[in-house]
RNA sequence: GCGGGCGUGGCGGAAUUGGUAGACGCGCCGGGUUUAGGACCCGGUGGGGCAACUCAUGGAGGUUCGAGUCCUCUCGCCCGCACCA
């Protein structure tokens, strides 16, 4: 007898030849094709594509389990679901990887997605197969073009030189987003390098309010990703305001420098100018005089910063008067002009009105060049509040502080807007501005942190940005009819070989004037093919379109998105951008791709992520092999809430698969005592209705906590409606159990369990309950409150805040009878004592206050 | 420095609006079944105490009949952002 215990079971659970036997089954019936049904409501789930890196580790065992559990409840739920997958598969490691396994990175890349695709199977996960899709797919990347022509068209695309990013690693240029908050790379992590090219950028800039705006729209979001955008979307409401450069005399030149400042009304106290190192100005404006000197050496000492030292903002505040000077207009006064490390050229203009009395930075600078700090706005309760009361020039030239004070407070030393509040969004600010504005010598302004997003890359294994460099014509767009500039696949990686050494790649003819022109050599990031992937896959084979917009209309919005954290900025943004684009050329009808966002959390081993080159691994392989994955995709979800990090732990996999064994035999021996019927249906005794209620209230949680991705606390429900079967056939004799009530239980865990254990289920249903039909075409348990509440309650007496008794009270039971009862119960407790009060919480407690 | 999150048994983790702290699982202990082991079934399992009880959610206060949950302070860990004018 292979299994002992008290149930005749016939067969064992054995879960890796049921697993294959339905996996080819469903491949045959074509169980997760889905078409547009305009009689079901529609619901899209999407786990954020895989990079084709290998084998599947168990992160992605995690992300894509979870998409599965609920893709398919909502499918059992009478939703039509589209759940779709495919490949990121453009990009640098498979350069890499072909470099040092000697092969092509197309070899390399299909052959690890044919492997991915053999591994989600073997997962069992419900893909539509049929919309497969790869980035790195000529049919696919073709209309990655076709958008770059679209955003050309649309004023979204420029070539422009500036100083940019360069990975020396990967030996390519990054966009802002893709240098990690330490200056590395985000792939690589080595050190950013800054380099002057000229370079192709997608316009992110130009939907930076709304991006933002939009975030609100979000609720579906996690607050964290949200925060994280809007910190780096960064907008602040200031003014532009316009220095003239004037000699040492005073007298004033035709040249401006505009300033960006988020503090207008301290104008005043702008008791000296900065330009940063780079700034275009600063060459010439001391070139051939003393000054010469001192301001290239400031120059050379902040090109020698690398990136970390500048960013974390540690290094030393370095300066250099330039001999020149600018005049604040506000007053007429001259302020010297100076080149400082701490001005970044690419935020503002790259030149700053220095305010040393108001803003830190310039405090310590001003001190340490000696540089003189009036006070314009002071706080409240400082004593210069009434000693500076009513004084409109400059009475006090430094001020006796130990910081600069940036919060709100009163002007003083500031010529007719003295007495006024000043401070960020303040009276003055505005008024300041105004006036500015009416002599045409500034305006209010909105600056933005976010750039635009450089997209070129000097890489070979990309889409090919279709441009053409013309010498009479400048710069040509391919035309559409010319798509798709297909990748050539005799480019050597091995040999270091990119587009540009590849003249039958570059020579062309430009298709405006016919002459001989240069093709475009860099490839696109390949953030721009993850940027709409996501409505592809509503008509992933079309050929005439990128896609059809009944189709994408009838799909999208993704209804729930599941990916990591890492991506809050990154794709998510690009992503964003993209969709509002497509919406205003009428493309789409949405505002935002993605409804509801789970990051899910990460999968650690001794406390890191699992990678390659830390060499802590988990295979799924091998508890495959021993459980079979039902098992292990209800472990995965078990042990931790989805959006949480997880220790991985072979710990608890057996106790899995202990419970899928206990239910495995629950299962069979009520099949097979209702089928052959001995025992008598002696429905409605105690034990009975107990075991129903708790179905019923199982039924109602696991519904729930799949709605809210309690996952892992939907699984200990069912756990428990397995334990109260189990108990229930250990209390009550064989013969006067109610079979019917446990055939019903049997096929209640069998369906709710189907979205977790996909193939144990449809075992159960199919081969031992004899159902005709695939448990993942039923529908999905109902519940029922009615039949899930108790009617006898479990209430505890508390006297003065303590535990003293415990009462089973019958639902209904009038609540002056129920404090007599409690009374009663606790009658030791309160004896010789006074009641103050008694507090009844329904169902729950009685609380009695004694003195 | 700023912003966000998290601290609950030996472990992973549960706890509607404040309402029986520790669900569920692992591990451990005991019992049954078994030639034995495994598998399976049943029971126990936060600390202290023979017990009635009592102490327990990082720490210290507070609000409340009642606090893991709310408030104040504090310690520790993690994650973002960081010279943004």
């Amino acid at each position: 007898m292979p299994d002992g215990g008290r149930f005749n079971v016939s067969t064992k659970y054995n879960p890796h030849e049921i697993e294959i036997k339905w996996q080819e089954v469903w491949e045959r019936d074509g169980l997760y094709k889905v078409t547009e049904d305009p009689d079901k409501d529609k619901y899209y789930v999407l786990e954020m594509f895989p990079y084709p890196s290998g084998d599947i580790h168990m992160g992605h065992v995690r992300n894509y389990t979870i998409g599965d559990v609920v893709a398919r409840q909502l499918t059992m739920t009478g939703k039509s679901v589209l759940h779709p997958m495919g490949w990121d598969s453009f990009g640098l490691p498979a350069e890499n990887a072909a470099i040092k396994s000697n092969t092509h990175p197309a070899t390399w890349t299909y052959k690890n997605i044919e492997r991915q695709i053999a591994n989600f199977q073997r997962m069992g996960f419900s893909y539509d197969w049929d919309r497969k899709l790869a980035s790195s797919d000529v049919e696919y990347y073709r209309w990655g073009q076709w958008i770059f022509l679209q955003f050309w068209e649309r004023g979204l695309v420029e070539r422009r030189k500036s100083p940019v990013n360069w990975c020396p690693d990967c030996k390519t240029v990054l966009a802002n987003e893709q240098v990690l908050g330490d200056g590395v790379c985000w792939r690589c992590k080595s050190v950013v390098e800054k380099r002057d090219l000229e370079q192709w950028y997608f316009k992110i800039t130009e939907y930076a309010q709304e991006l933002l705006d939009d975030l609100d729209t979000l609720t579906g979001w996690p607050e964290r990703v949200k925060t994280m955008q809007a910190n780096w979307i960064g907008r602040s409401e200031g003014a532009e305001v316009d220095f003239t450069l004037c000699d040492a005399e005073g007298e004033p030149s035709d040249q401006k420098i505009t300033v960006f400042t988020t503090r207008p009304d301290t104008l005043f106290g702008c008791t000296f100018f900065l330009l940063a190192p780079e700034h275009s100005l600063v060459h010439e404006l001391v070139h051939g005089t003393e000054y010469a000197a001192d301001v290239a050496a400031v120059v050379e000492q902040a090109k020698r910063e690398t990136a970390v030292e500048r960013a974390s903002g540690e290094a030393p505040k370095l300066g250099a008067f330039t001999g020149r000077y600018v005049i604040n207009p506000v007053n007429g006064e001259k302020v010297p002009v100076w080149v400082s490390n701490y001005v970044l050229m690419d935020y503002g203009t790259g030149a700053v009105m220095a305010v040393p009395s108001g803003d830190q930075r310039d405090f310590e600078f001003a001190r340490k060049y000696g540089l003189p700090v009036p006070p314009v706005v002071v706080a409240k309760g400082d004593p210069l509040a009434t000693e500076l009361a009513g004084y409109c020039d400059c009475h006090m030239k430094d001020a006796p502080w130990e910081e600069a004070y940036d919060g709100p407070g009163i002007m003083v030393q500031s010529g007719d807007f003295t007495g006024m509040q000043g401070g960020k969004g303040s009276e003055g600010m505005k008024a300041v501005t105004e006036s500015l504005l009416e002599r045409g010598e500034g305006r209010f302004s909105i600056n933005f942190r976010l750039r635009d997003w450089l997209i070129s890359r000097q890489r070979y294994w990309g889409n090919p940005i279709p441009a053409i460099h013309c010498p009479a014509c400048g710069l040509v767009p391919v035309p559409e009819d010319q798509l798709p500039v297909v990748l050539p696949q005799d480019v050597d990686v091995t040999k270091g070989e990119t587009l540009a050494d590849h003249p039958e790649f570059y020579e062309t003819t430009c298709p405006k004037c016919g002459g001989a022109a240069r093709r475009e050599t860099d490839t696109m990031d390949t953030f721009t093919c993850s940027s709409w992937y996501y409505i592809r896959y509503a008509d992933a084979r079309n050929s005439e379109a990128i896609w059809d917009k009944d189709k994408a209309d009838y799909w999208m919005p993704v209804d729930q998105y599941i990916g990591g954290i890492e991506h809050a900025i990154l794709h998510l943004l690009y992503s964003r951008f993209f969709t509002k684009v497509f919406r205003d050329m009428g493309i789409v009808e949405f505002n935002e791709p993605f409804t509801n966002l789970l990051t899910q959390g990460m999968v650690k081993m001794d406390g890191e992520v699992m990678s390659k080159s830390k060499g802590n691994v988990v295979s799924p392989d091998e508890m495959i092999e021993k459980y079979g994955c039902d098992a292990l995709r209800a472990y995965i979800l078990f042990m931790a809430p989805p959006d949480k990090d997880l220790e991985w732990s072979y710990e608890g996999l057996d106790g899995m698969y202990r419970w899928l064994g206990r239910v495995w035999r629950l299962v069979t021996s009520a099949a097979e005592e209702s089928a052959s019927g001995c025992g008598v249906a002696a429905s409605g005794d105690a034990a009975a209705k107990k075991l129903h209620r708790e179905m019923h209230r199982v039924i109602g949680k696991v519904t729930q906590d799949i709605a809210a991705f309690q996952l892992n606390t939907s699984i200990a429900a069912m756990m428990e409606l397995t334990n109260a079967a189990y108990e229930y056939r250990n209390t009550v004799e064989e013969g006067s159990r109610d079979l019917a009530l446990m055939r019903d239980v049997a096929e209640t865990l069998t369906l709710l369990l189907a979205p977790y254990t996909p193939h144990m289920s449809e075992e159960l249903w199919r081969e031992v309950l004899g159902k005709d039909v695939s448990v993942h075409r039923a529908s999905w348990p109902v519940f029922d409150a009615g039949a899930a509440s108790a009617d006898v309650v479990e209430m505890v007496v508390q006297v003065n805040g303590k535990v003293r008794a415990k009462m089973q009270i019958e639902v209904g039971v009038a609540e002056e009878d129920i404090i007599a009862a409690a009374l009663t119960e606790v009658s030791d407790w309160i004896e010789n004592k006074e009641v103050v009060k008694v507090l009844v919480v329904a169902g729950r407690l009685v609380s009695v206050v004694v003195k």
